[in-house]
RNA sequence: GGAGGAGUGGCAGAGUGGUCGAAUGCGUCUGUCUUGAAAACAGAAGGCCCUUUACGGGGCCCGUGAGUUCGAAUCUCACCUCCUCCGCCA
């Protein structure tokens, strides 16, 4: 959401940010409904102001004669405040529902282009090795060491469905809790946040009204969400935050859970793509100053980097295009992994920060220097989800003996084992 | 799942149809006093929206949304949340 005020004074520079997003969006329609919601609010606020008014006059001392004068002086002017409700009633909705579909404005920096094809490039760490051996995927070397079952996965679980097993299970335990240090040592508040949440937490994030078809509903018309984003800015909501207390850095975990909609041809096979898994998340809430947002931002996906690093990963981090940005985000960058079995880069991360656009609509505040209210802002970025880790780790590290190597600092989670074996 | 009770400002808490954006207490802020602080005394203080160059004017907000009424924190309905008891489960 963005400030109406803001849209009015602004309406080039929304049209062309919805086009950079190839976003449909009409900012004339909005102002046009806006107008007539403002010419409706003025005069019926006028006409309650008249109301008030007489209804003043009237007492408890009043004799009935001039009560009765008054009640009927008012009765024509009530309809009309009545009629012109209603039909104020219905504009609203409508501007609402425009409201909500304002695309934020994405950074200059972000580079044109329709989808992620076009993502561009802005760092490059490690090389991706070749192997003296031939390199096998993560789901012969995991299906070989008996480390996962996606045959029993989908009996199970259906489309998409995976059992982790021994050395895998141990490892995820092994990532979290690292990970789970790795970030609490830069400051970061550790929690263990609600995958079910309610519909007004997916309006908050931006994830509803549009993409309600990748998320899973129950039948009391909550959600799984798909991100502990949705329940930790959830938290928030309704809130005042001390200006002390920022920026707030909180290190989420929950399960995720996503329907793939829109993708049933793709990844059909292994850990990249699931319907489940389990992720830790940076939210963080600043100041609402660019400058801090944007400091944040490049901390944040550092953070990420810096924790792939140290697992020896290679990847490459790219700045995504207009086209592949979501309808709240100012900014994103992903981070993608290399699979040598893919001979690709898969993305593991994502960094997105949102000005105010999530803390409008969540109503989450802080006062400035000048004791003045405001909105917070607020960004997020993938700490690192499992299973999806597994794939570039197990297919990175795996040897010529079928079996895997442990990065070092790994080990201390995992007994001190070295290697994953049968 | 069944029965009952409750939701008021930062907090506690009064208010059951008009004079209530809301008593009172605590807390907060500003003065006076004081070398300074405390105490005491005096005073101030919410959000959203419309309008105005500005000063200002106006509307809405007592969990949320509808309704009754000339007029609603107060009455009616629905929903949400919390509490108590019973049942069920871990």
């Amino acid at each position: 959401m963005l400030d109406i005020k803001f849209i009015r004074e602004n309406k080039e520079l929304i049209q062309a940010g919805a086009q950079k997003k190839r976003m449909e969006f009409d900012v004339e329609k909005l102002l046009s409904v806006d107008t007539i919601r403002r010419e409706l609010v003025t005069s019926v606020e006028g006409r309650k102001a008249d109301q008030n008014k007489v209804s003043q006059q009237i007492t408890v001392e009043t004799d009935a004669e001039k009560r009765n004068a008054l009640i009927e002086e008012m009765r024509t002017l009530k309809d009309s405040i009545k009629a012109d409700e209603e039909r104020l009633a219905e504009v609203m909705k409508e501007w609402q529902l425009q409201m909500v579909s304002v695309p934020n404005i994405p950074d200059m920096s972000v580079p044109e282009g329709e989808s992620d094809a076009d993502n561009v490039e802005v760092k490059k760490w490690g090389d991706a090795q070749t192997f003296p051996f031939e390199a096998k995927s993560h789901i012969d070397i995991m299906e070989e060491l008996d480390l996962a079952d996606f045959k029993k996965g989908t009996d199970v679980s259906g489309f998409r469905g995976y059992f982790l097993k021994n050395g895998a299970a141990e490892l995820s335990l092994a990532i979290w809790m690292y990970a789970r240090d790795f970030w609490t040592k830069k400051g970061f508040s550790f929690m263990i946040v609600p995958s079910l949440v309610r519909r007004e937490t997916l309006f908050g994030t931006g994830y509803l009204p549009q993409g309600e078809e990748d998320l899973y509903k129950t039948q009391d018309g909550d959600f799984l969400a798909g991100t502990a984003e949705v329940a930790t800015m959830a938290y928030f909501a309704d809130t005042e935050i001390p200006k002390n207390e920022l920026p707030k850095k909180v290190l989420a975990f929950s399960p995720c859970f996503r329907r793939e909609a829109g993708s049933h041809g793709k990844d059909v096979k292994g850990l990249i793509r699931v319907h489940e898994f389990f992720k830790m998340e940076q939210v963080v809430l600043c100041e609402a100053s660019h400058e801090e947002s944007v400091k944040l931002h490049e901390e944040i996906n550092r953070n990420t980097e810096e924790f792939i690093e140290s697992l020896g990963i290679p990847y490459h981090t790219v700045v995504n295009c207009g086209g592949d940005l979501g309808l709240g985000q100012v900014k994103k960058y992903d981070i993608e992994l290399w699979v040598p079995g893919e001979q690709k880069y898969r993305e593991i991360s994502s960094a997105s920060y949102f000005h105010d656009f999530q803390a409008r609509r969540l109503n989450i505040k802080y006062r400035d220097e000048e004791n003045k209210s405001r909105f917070v802002h607020s960004l997020n970025c993938t700490a690192i989800p499992t299973p999806r880790i597994l794939v570039s780790l197990i297919e990175n590290y795996q040897q010529e003996d079928g079996t895997i190597r442990l990065p070092e600092i790994l080990r201390p989670y995992m007994a001190n084992k070295e290697v994953i074996g049968k």
